[in-house]
DNA sequence: AATGAATGAGGGTTCATTCAT
DNA sequence: AATGAATGAACCCTCATTCAT
């Protein structure tokens, strides 16, 4: 009974993250979602209040750990030394070193949670993330070039970074270590093209 | 009352834009359009026969043109030597000239064809772009570093080059001057960084 | 300017008549008339009041005759002798005389009116027609055989009957001479049919 | 509340019948037909899936049989013996026998899909059946009459016979037994009105 | 725990008709 | 005389959600 019950959980639960993943949380229906599930929709809210809850449940903890990392990225991440770094070949090694510590949040759930959130109250995650994305990319950006004043692009680098991240995540849904090398190398990307950007300016 | 013809369809357009690129076809909503365009139900299928054709007239000529580009793409768009050049602030000349040509097309009804158009005939416009783009991406990689193993990357750095330059468009809706700059800026960081992987760097 | 404005009218009249044939009184489209008789919608209503006073226009005088006869058979249609007479061949050439004279009001107003006034103030016009058939085939029956009490096949008769020209109307509403022929044929069948199943009760 | 899924069901059955057999496929209204049965619209949609659906659920059966019994009719129906009796209360009692066999297929159903399927996938039923009865007749009017020139009369006599058929049918509706005496008569007509015809020709 | 019937708002669309020009 | 813009009700259908069983 008991696991029966959390059979049937997670099945939803399963099936949800699918529809919203595919669909986005608007136009995902809670019919397909039960009709995939092998339950009917009245048994759906003995186990979810509503569609907004249901999507609470599948990315409340995403968003919970990422409000974490950013609120104390400071601390944890801090390979600003990568920013020294001259040699590409180097900051490959150390970028493989630091990404794997954050990549388990970059599953599905991240992705809904970016793309498929609009309608929900975790709607804004994807501006609040690319704003401290911004932020940091200005810091750096100052950092290194005092004279730098298009400041603007960060918030674009940020978008873009984001969107990048979410793209490999779509494209590699079912490899992890190709995703995450992926990652790694279209981060790599980004490192090198800043600062060649910035050294010349 | 019949003098307005002109406004209202104007104004039905303009709304329809905004509607279309904040929701996409399939959620955008009629009902919504038409309020914002101080007009009826009713009325607005005398000026549009259906929700797909309103989108088409939004969008079709910009397809119309984005067509042609792609298709002509290799006459038009030789900066090739780009790749030769070493300099970043001469590339960033190069790209300041070279880019300008195509940016006409890069504002809302571009997002909104290439981000928006799920549910209507224009829905592959994004794949088709991506995979031109990746098949340009793939040329230069291979040109440039024959023993380039992950050509894989070719359709991540197009979706990525799509999505920031859509991304500028977004945020730089109300500033034709900077998105322009912005997106010249960009993709010089795309170039630099792919430089960067090579090895030419 | 007085000759166009009877073209005009002419149009819409002959346009909404292969309408209302069509599609009936219901389904039947103003806009599709108007697009056909190279007019506008606004103009329609200069020239008639509403959708149902076209329909009146076109079936009215119709009516008007068609009651005129219903009223009169006594006096007009008096081919009674036709039940005395025996020999097929010689009813044929009876009836040959006898239908031409009501058979200019069975063209394709005439199926409009039973067949396609549905929601008009005609739509018992069929029910009318019926029921005066009913009641003449009736009087026959009982005239002929006394003891023949399944007195409800009139009316049967009398639908099956009207059908039959209608149907017959609509096979060959453009061969005129055909049309005749056909009716006259038909209607002998109906006689010696039901002289048959008289004779012989 | 749930109890009634049948009855609901069967309500909605019922009075789908009769608006679709007084108004047609194409004007019967949803509305209309929910509000008879006592539910709503939202629920109607989960009994049926479409209004076409609702329609084939009515008469697909009916469909199904009356093609059974067209594609079979030359085995089933084979009183072909009945032309050359001569004698009319002797046909009388062979149809008698006969057209029961048929009988059960002849009602408001049948009428719906005769008359009211225009608009669905069933909308040839009518000229399917028709040219079948025309064939039929042809086939018999040649047989007997081998001068008989005018064969296009079969067309019309099929026609004449599937009218008269729905005609009694709509008119006894409420009665079994009269109905079926009543299509016996009526056949007689036909078949003796025949006769007549072909054998003075 | 499970079912699915019921609801009502909203989706895109068509229509006859009115009326300012 | 002619235009066609404007209206609002009705069309079929989908949806998330409620609740009696």
């Amino acid at each position: 009974m008991q696991i029966k019950k959390e059979q049937v959980r997670d099945s939803i639960l399963k099936n949800a993250e699918l529809e919203f993943y595919t669909n986005g949380f608007e136009k995902a229906s809670i019919r397909r979602i039960v009709k995939a599930s092998g339950t009917t929709i009245g048994n759906f809210y003995n186990y979810f209040e509503s569609k907004e809850e249901l999507f609470n449940q599948i990315v409340g903890e995403e968003y919970y750990n990422f409000k974490f990392l950013l609120q104390n990225h400071n601390k944890l991440v801090k390979p600003d030394y990568l920013w020294q770094i001259s040699n590409p070949s180097e900051w490959k090694k150390v970028l493989a070193d630091f990404i794997p510590k954050f990549i388990p949040q970059l599953g599905n759930k991240f992705v809904i949670l970016i793309e498929c959130s609009k309608g929900t109250k975790y709607d804004q995650a994807r501006e609040v993330l690319i704003d401290l994305l911004d932020e940091h990319f200005k810091e750096h950006l100052k950092e290194h070039n005092a004279k730098y004043e298009m400041i603007d692009i960060g918030k674009v680098l940020a978008e873009q970074v984001l969107n990048g991240i979410v793209s490999i995540i779509r494209q590699y849904y079912n490899d992890e270590k190709k995703k995450n090398d992926m990652i790694i190398e279209y981060l790599l990307f980004y490192f090198i093209g800043t600062m060649g950007l910035l050294g010349e300016f």
